[in-house]
DNA sequence: TTGTAGGCGTTATCAA
DNA sequence: TTGATAACGCCTACAA
């Protein structure tokens, strides 16, 4: 392996001089002694070695994903790699590596993270995946180590974080659907003990309160905890009122489908769908003709940047949402 | 920050002997002083600093995931992660730290992975995606630098590769089909310039010999060259055939399922479609009623394990085919 | 059984 | 403008 010292020795200069050439400062190098260092560099295809940087600066040029929940239903959505992605470009932009933590072994989760703070792997942390406990967040977030969660937000402001705009989103997303004429819209959503089931709540609340039409509590179904997928009992309380459902806003459109099929209902006799996530767009002939999109690649970048102002010692603002946007299908319209 | 000068000042021992407690040799320390040390790294919470003992021993301990078009339509699969977390599983069980790679620049392959492999970030590639030239694989297996290819196979066999078996995959769903009284069973496959292109062939081949029904080469469509999604015209002449399918293999469900909407077609006039790929699981009730699983996550895992081995020197057997097993969703059945 | 000291490859301070 | 050298924190051969 060729180190500085041989590019010193065979340029005729010292370590120090290599150094400042390599880094382009912090000293000036004669443009001459310049050249010549450049020349040795190339010819023995020297690349200095980053751990050794990295010792010296102390520090490690790299910045940990951890996934909680790698295995939750919304985790197989296909969009989710999409957040990844845009962490990935961003790191990658920047000079980070990114290295890819998932908890296999199931450890507590507080404790997982503490430990991956004080392993001195990584100089900041990103959090994605909803079951990780209020308490750990807080618990990274006091003890300064940077970090910042991604597509949800606590309570506690120290925790960092951003998201798509839930309440926005879930807004635009009924009020399209009382556009065309929909007025028993039932809401299924995730408990209100997470930020997005209130804020996915607030959006729909907002929007009938625009148009002026009766919130009935009953097409309401959240659950008092976290739970990853509606179940039939849920699904089937909604079906029963007496006055039936015309459209269901729902986070998740799969489970929602299948249990509809599991209660032999066809497509005619469905209430409409509307995913507040991403659906499949292969889908959006069988759907309402229009999508809800979260700007994933987009929160995966901003996560990125707001991890490394507050590694930089600035406190990024927090919490950030970005906007969602309703894509319009209606083009491709055409029932099979 | 604690070092490991602190312990041994605070024990009242060497560094040497601090180092032989921690790592548990290569020396015997005396049981007694063990302790003593062990109590002293309890109380100030001291943690080994992970970059200057990569710097000492000249190892990285972090190995590299590179994903290859990580927008590519494939990599939308919900099962995609699957991989991924095979692959965490295994690094992190072996206390080896996973880097994503995504070369986001779009930088030419083969380049990219050259720098990789000199960049003194990783001692080891783990590849995946098909979208790498066979040059650029080759380039990095013959520099000897540890890499193992998931997914898929190339013709150098100096390049160690793991994936599922794809031709005894596509056998047993053409069997099944077989076996249901289908005939008219269309394939609409990758280019033969992929290994798993041929594969799947042969095992489509493969049942129809072992049944000694003809082999109709009308029935069989695949692109000269790599394309990503079949496009409609080839569908079309699929579908225009005087004597008509009744069953398509397929290895793009989604791209095959929106054509035929394309087209008109409803679910009773279309041939029934058969992924060569795992589908969604909860769209198994409109189609045949059994679906392939490839054993992605073991396949994450052997790669790590094979790629160890080429790290320690030994040469690990290769290729490697993972069985892929038939899924039945019969007792779902249930039309909606 | 234990301590000393040199080395891993950089960076950056202090002299020159 | 440059060189010498002390960190950075750990590992381990050699000496005791």
């Amino acid at each position: 392996m060729t180190t500085i010292r041989d590019i010193a020795r065979e340029a005729g200069v010292s370590v120090a001089t290599v150094s400042y050439v390599l880094n382009d400062g912090p000293r000036q190098v004669n443009a001459e002694t310049r050249q010549r260092v450049l020349q040795v560099v190339q010819a023995l295809n020297y690349h200095p070695n980053p751990i050794a940087r990295r010792l010296s600066l102390q520090r490690t040029e790299c910045i940990g994903l951890a996934l909680a929940g790698l295995t939750d239903s919304n985790f197989s959505s296909p969009f989710y790699l999409e957040y990844i992605r845009g962490i990935s470009f961003a790191a990658e932009s920047s000079g980070y590596n990114l290295l890819l933590l998932t908890n296999y072994k199931r450890e507590d989760f507080q404790s997982y993270l503490l430990r991956l703070t004080r392993s001195g792997q990584m100089d900041g942390l990103l959090l994605l995946g909803s079951s990780i406990p209020d308490e750990a967040l807080s618990a990274i977030a006091h003890s300064g180590f940077p970090m910042v969660l991604l597509a949800r937000h606590t309570a506690d402001s120290a925790v960092i974080s951003v998201s798509q705009d839930y309440q926005q989103g879930a807004y635009l997303a009924t009020r399209a659907l009382i556009e065309q004429g929909y007025r028993r819209i039932g809401f299924l959503g995730q408990s209100l003990q997470f930020s997005y089931g209130q804020e996915r709540l607030a959006g729909y609340r907002q929007a009938l309160a625009e148009f002026q039409l009766p919130l009935d509590e009953r097409l309401i179904s959240v659950p008092a905890t976290r739970r990853d997928d509606p179940d039939i009992a849920e699904i089937r309380a909604l079906l029963a009122l007496s006055s039936p459902l015309d459209a269901i806003l729902t986070d998740r459109e799969r489970t929602v489908r299948q249990q509809f099929n599991e209660l032999g209902l066809n497509s005619v006799q469905q209430p409409t769908i509307f995913p507040l996530e991403d659906s499949d767009p292969w889908l959006a002939n069988e759907t309402f003709p229009a999508t809800l999109h979260a700007p994933k690649f987009e929160i995966g970048k901003k996560a990125v940047e707001m991890l490394l102002q507050l590694k930089s010692g600035e406190t990024p603002p927090s919490p950030v949402f970005l906007p969602m946007t309703l894509i319009d299908h209606s083009n491709h319209l055409q029932k099979g």
